[in-house]
DNA sequence: AAATTACGTCAGCCATATTGACATATTACC
DNA sequence: GGTAATATGTCAATATGGCTGACGTAATTT
């Protein structure tokens, strides 16, 4: 029961549903599900000359109103240098406000404006009523197991931050 | 039953598992899963000067052996000349193997040489690995909600597709 | 006063995608 | 046999979203 995997090999006949076909059938099943799960959106960002990376921040900021730039950026894992990039044109464009940290005033608590507020829910809109077709069909125990196994393909280190945040939604910080 | 979705309304009273807050989470998770899903096989593609887009190229050569350029681009919905740039570097480098059609021989049916296997083995087992824990972690129950979930976010017309390609894995077509 | 932190910005690079137009070989059809 | 359609490739231009490195500024901490 150790070596469910066997290294390097196709063949391995393996118990349960960890065979080597199902497996890939998982690999596949999550690109594929990601690969339509952005389609929607996407097309609606780029009517605004807008792409994913300021769908992935609109939502966060939306999330979290209130986040800092550094907080965000260790949820999307990116050099500052892009998001400031995508940050910076969306405040420009009027979705995303900056105000001082009350505390620590070199900070910029991000928040979503009226305009961005109705964007990000333009967007999550088409996100949201697929995930909950799926959720639908598929079923309260199904949305059970799925959200385990999605949760355990995330780096561990990572995990506890993201059963940490939800419903740590109003962070206001100043 | 019917609207089950309250549009542009964060306070709707929804059923089960289907509030405004789980989805969101599903949401979420699928982002923070294809995030760390796709970490590992990134680094070791940058070594090798190939990116993800090579990856899903190699890994779907591999899949479906013998497959067709035009099939290859169905499943990853992007045009000739992206794939074209990564699939003639993936050939020049050794990776990947063209020969003309039997039947049609305007046709590239596309395999992965020796150098190919490898590599694909190389990027495949970080991945395989990952969803094993996570399946092992989780138990069959889960992975078989987490597969309908998955599946049900996939475009209605791509599902059929899917399901009815996995074990077509040898499609020799020459 | 000096070091660190939070954030921004400039410049340049690379990978991945796009559209549009055109070329070639092959097959299919009338 | 000639024309149309198909499968594939290619050239050129463009956009997006990442990256690294270097530097700057304001505020906080020590």
């Amino acid at each position: 029961m150790a070596d469910v995997i066997s290294p390097a090999t196709k063949l391995a006949p393996n118990p349960l549903f960890l065979r080597d076909e199902d497996l890939r059938q998982g690999i596949e099943l999550l690109f594929y599900a990601y690969r339509d799960f952005t389609g929607e959106p996407d097309a609606i960002l780029a009517e605004l000359g807008l792409g994913r990376a300021h769908h992935r921040a609109i939502y966060f900021v939306g999330r979290h109103a209130g986040i800092t730039v550094s907080e965000l950026l260790a949820i999307l894992k990116i050099t500052k240098q892009s998001l400031s990039r995508v940050l910076s044109q969306l405040v420009r464009e009027g979705y995303i406000q900056q105000r001082p940290g009350k505390r620590d005033r070199r900070q910029r608590l991000l928040e979503l404006t009226e305009k961005g507020k109705e964007l990000e829910r333009r967007l999550t809109r088409t996100q949201r009523e697929r995930i909950a077709r799926a959720y639908r069909e598929a079923g309260a125990e199904a949305v059970a197991g799925c959200r385990k196994v999605l949760l355990g393909l995330v780096d561990e280190t990572e995990r506890r931050k993201i059963l940490a945040r939800p419903d740590g939604t109003t962070k206001a910080g100043a």
